[in-house]
DNA sequence: GTCTATAAGTCGATAGAC
DNA sequence: GTCTATCGACTTATAGAC
């Protein structure tokens, strides 16, 4: 079926370019995932950049709801933060795999102007998240010391990018931990 | 002469790695940027992984003495801290460069192993330094609320190269300052 | 050390049959 | 929707003349 064949490709193409990078796969590599041949790829994503757009959209909703059921599930901006913080280090899948936002970032240059403005607009909903969790927390005390929440979602969210980087560089999960212990030991 | 010839390729290629990661330039590029011709290159550079090993141990060596330059000028943890600040929003160069770790972490897979091991050095370098900057901050004050030295100092560098990469994903430093203002805030 | 010429492979993408 | 066949552009790398 149509649908089956679109959503197997982008399953695969997610999967790749986490572990690899925009430029680390190919029509090739997707085709042989899938089982159809290269060209039958282009019926459904005409040019690559369409394949980059349709994945980062459907990224950028699964993440929104993923976001929205934390919230709903916990209360404190503390229990928040600990769970988002718990996303991103199973997003590393043993340091092999990154968030998709982190993997588009590395490689912007093979990137359309829409797709940048979807990754910009995946990182400003990530920090509104975050900021949330701080804003909350400066009432319910559920992380130590928080004086400027604006301040801390922009450094929560860079902080766990790069420690995911720094992990997958090395394959590594310990270096992501290593990174984000001090965040975590002001959880209460 | 040889040597320049061989300076002026690894010139060119660290600004080219920087801005479009190490898959993002080719032997093309660099031959224009010389004024050489494409093989040529192979005569200095037998294969691009050699090149890659060559621009990452000459950046290491040239990090290490701007460190240590730093550690010579300033005394406390924090203004050693604010310079290495400084430095790293000094390398992204207006939202449209990286480090070289930074660069290079992107693009894992197309790296040699021994280009791998020595990014995990060049990490270690890092955070090593950073952390004496923690340590001597317990005892000077010079950055507010160190309780523990060796997680400030993975969770400080993680925090920069986030940053650098979020900045030039949107080519925009803004990002970066936001991502190390909360950090700034607690330097004396 | 640098050149010309070329190999051998990859890539995304298109044309047109079925 | 998927196929075969193919294009043109690009890549790293080598051979051998100068």
């Amino acid at each position: 079926m149509t649908t089956d064949t679109k959503s197997a490709l982008l399953d695969a193409a997610e999967r790749a370019a986490r572990a690899q990078g925009v430029d680390g796969f190919s029509y090739a590599d997707l085709a042989e995932a899938v089982g159809i041949r290269k060209p039958s790829i282009h019926y459904h994503f005409p040019a690559k950049s369409d394949l980059s757009a349709a994945l980062m959209a459907r990224y950028s909703a699964r993440l929104r709801d993923v976001c929205d059921g934390i919230a709903h599930q916990h209360e404190t901006g503390g229990a928040r933060l600990a769970a988002f913080i718990d996303m991103y280090r199973a997003a590393l899948e043993g340091g092999k795999s990154l968030c998709l936002c982190v993997a588009f970032s590395t490689s912007r240059d093979s990137l359309p102007a829409d797709v940048i403005a979807q990754i910009r607009a995946f990182r400003e909903m990530m920090i509104a998240w975050l900021r949330v969790c701080f804003d909350r927390a400066v009432d319910d005390r559920s992380i130590a010391d928080v004086a400027f929440p604006a301040m801390e979602a922009a450094a929560a969210l860079s902080l766990l990018e790069g420690a995911q980087l720094a992990a997958r560089a090395e394959e590594n999960p310990a270096l992501f931990d290593n990174a984000v212990q001090l965040l975590q030991t002001r959880l209460r």
